[in-house]
DNA sequence: CGACAATTTGATCTGTCTCAACTATGGTGG
DNA sequence: CCACCATAGTTGAGACAGATCAAATTGTCG
């Protein structure tokens, strides 16, 4: 039914890295039945305050969460790439808070959410994978209230790139050492709570101090070690494992 | 085997709030072993990266999610009064990135994670319920990045003001128009990412534009239109109901 | 080549921080 | 009962990170 490298394999490879499910649960994940589409860059996927009866899985591009402010300045509260579920909520929830929009041209799946529901009621863990997916997604909020609430201007795009680096490079749609970060230094801005000004000196900034190297919107981390540093990013929330006691011993 | 107030009420009030349930499920989660225990307040209920066994539902009290900046400040990143479920994420995730401290003097009821999840698994819709609070706890965190981002001193102090009183007045602890916001204003700074001193600043001009009347940490809200409308609060997020496809009926 | 978007640079302005002092307020022990 | 102390709130002055505005430059794509 699935060609050799079937849409849902990014979502898969993250499952994979969060949670133990067998064979025969991915099989049955990968078999939902999907409505593809493109979306082009800036075009919005669904609206805020909108109803969603199917959930989304980002399978290649760039796309973000986002809300409009009372001064009509917009806000991106997250970023999703390949194997993302934005809008995992809606399994919970009726109206999203939130507006979900394309950054890049990004092909997005949909897939029922009572379709979805059957095949967790059967799969225990696959059932369970998706709500640690969710769980990270909340993690990954938390923290980006306390970057943005009390860190500095370098601290929070460093955060930012740090971040992506390392979600982009679990989902293996990163280099060794460099990956694609397609927003504009205004989108940047956006997300990071800065003027695309500011955004643009504390890049060159990153780069003088030989911590990145940026050629369009490809950027090569030179010093993942200051650059960390720097961002105070720690990757542990973002594979976080099934509930265990031996928790230290894998901590970093 | 309860009390005619029995521990749970605030937790079975806020799941009634957001979902369907029945008494016998209610009577399900309401007979759940607790270990009950007080916390003095500045306590650490558990420190940032530990594992956690237990599920914990604050019954008394304000509690937060906070956790430590590279420089040595705090940043709190969620408030959590009678009926929250602070760490429900232990359901799924091992080690938890956050620390939960007691603000006032709190009680708190730990419930073995093993046991929450026998009760989860017979009782499907008391499961839904709770994994509904999950997504409203994910809700929060989302609008929160999006005001502590974007807005001003006077846009986040009133944001939280608005929050924290909503749902206040949704598990029964607020008064008419008056509630408890048991928060140093330096504490107050670090939840919204400013200074105590300004935040002290700010306050007095939300007194100043007659929005609230403070008598130590009890604010009464004076102008509740002009207060939300400073914030751009809008309640929807908090008691978001079931996916229904008649949701534009419920919007307020 | 021309047009449009994104990045870069400079200059100025402002919201918020920091530091420091002073004033309640409430609790504690003598 | 009061002197003392610690904690929270308040006020002022000055400094600074980042915003805003405006213009120049670079890059990209038809």
């Amino acid at each position: 039914m699935q060609g050799p490298n079937p849409p849902l394999t990014a979502l898969l490879i993250q499952l994979d890295s969060i949670a133990d499910i067998s064979v025969r649960e991915k099989a049955a994940i990968a078999a939902l039945p999907l409505r593809a589409q493109v979306f082009v860059d800036g075009q919005q996927i669904f609206r805020e305050g909108s109803s969603q009866s199917e959930v989304c899985v980002v399978l290649a591009g760039m796309a973000c969460r986002h809300t409009m402010l009372s001064d009509g300045r917009r806000s991106i509260m997250s970023l999703h790439m390949a194997g993302d579920l934005p809008n995992l909520q809606s399994l919970h929830v009726g109206r999203l808070d939130f507006g979900l929009s394309a950054l890049t041209r990004c092909r997005v799946a949909f897939i029922i959410i009572s379709k979805l529901r059957d095949v967790m009621l059967l799969h225990a863990s696959a059932s369970e994978a998706l709500r640690r997916h969710a769980a990270i997604d909340s993690a990954m909020s938390l923290r980006r209230i306390a970057s943005v609430g009390r860190h500095t201007a370098i601290e929070r795009v460093a955060y930012l790139i740090c971040e992506t680096f390392k979600r982009a490079e679990a989902v293996g749609i990163a280099g060794l050492s460099a990956f694609e970060l397609p927003l504009t230094q205004a989108q940047i801005g956006e997300a990071t709570g800065l003027s695309g000004v500011h955004v643009n000196r504390t890049m060159q900034e990153l780069r003088r101090r030989r911590m990145i190297h940026s050629d369009g919107m490809t950027h090569a981390i030179l010093d993942w070690g200051m650059l960390k540093q720097t961002a105070g990013f720690d990757s542990g929330y973002l594979n976080l494992r099934p509930h265990e006691h031996d928790a230290a011993a894998r901590r970093m």
